[in-house]
DNA sequence: TCTAATTGTTCTAGCCGCTAGAGGTTCAAG
DNA sequence: CTTGAACCTCTAGCGGCTAGAACAATTAGA
């Protein structure tokens, strides 16, 4: 029986993000001492260490919720876990593309800055008008 | 003079956005109508699409209330200008390579899985045991 | 066995960058 | 002068935690 922090310690998680994955009913109500803390099994530990690896490849919650779910009966369809892979997927190629455009943008800016005082400074000009740049980029933070 | 819908309108932001943006400190108060109305003028809309333009490009407020107080001290140097875009771009880069990482995680893991129910899912069993991964992704989200 | 340090508990509030909604007021067109 | 769109303030919520206060339980050493 692990206490929380030694689950913590195990999968790499704060004490205070685990609290929070049973408030939000992502882990089980675990067992109690007299005193009332929480101590955790193996089932335990295995489940936090799926949710970490997930949210360590970009699952939201929302989707480990429903991974778990299937992950829970082994007799349902693997489709709707690949699709929730594949949704993912294209989450992250859609950043990077994204990505991409701000740092060609981002270098050119640097690339072109010669020095000097800010009024001629070519970073902040860029900054200033958007129509000297090449990309779009009209999402934000991307 | 401009509305706060019509200043909306001209840079794309959000009206919130705009009222929030003032309530911060990073657009003035601008002055009223009789009735209490905002309303702006051409400075403003400079100073908005400055803002909205460095979100586009990522960079987080806080370096934006920077670089709106370097331009607005056009003798100081360029170099502070210069090293905040500099920081971006290592934090956009940074961001690339987690999400290329994740990527060819997600790759393998959907192109290994043949279908069939959960119980044999290798989706799932990627997800349940890190060590069949190849990289290491220890930062959350990327 | 007593004590002190560590770890646990709940509760509340904050982070970023907005976004949405309630409930009311002002403005501009017809 | 009426209507309806756009404005106002205020509060709360999003995701995914993180931090702190104030207190209780556990554990290791003297």
């Amino acid at each position: 029986m692990l206490t929380i922090g030694s689950l913590g310690k195990k999968t790499g998680t704060k004490v205070q993000t685990i609290r929070y994955y049973e408030q939000i009913g992502l882990m089980p109500e675990p067992g109690r001492t007299e005193g009332g803390q929480r101590r955790y099994g193996d089932a335990e530990v295995d489940r936090l260490s799926f949710i970490r690896h997930s949210r360590q490849l970009g699952f939201p919650l929302e989707a480990i919720r429903e991974l778990l779910d299937l992950s829970d009966n082994p007799d349902r369809s693997c489709h709707e876990a690949d699709s929730i892979a594949r949704r993912q997927l294209k989450q992250v190629e859609l950043r990077m593309d994204r990505l991409k455009a701000l740092r060609t943008e981002l270098k050119r800016m640097i690339h072109e800055c010669s020095g000097g005082n800010t009024a001629d400074c070519k970073v902040l000009e860029v900054l200033r008008d958007h129509s000297e740049c090449l990309t779009d980029h009209n999402e934000i933070g991307a």
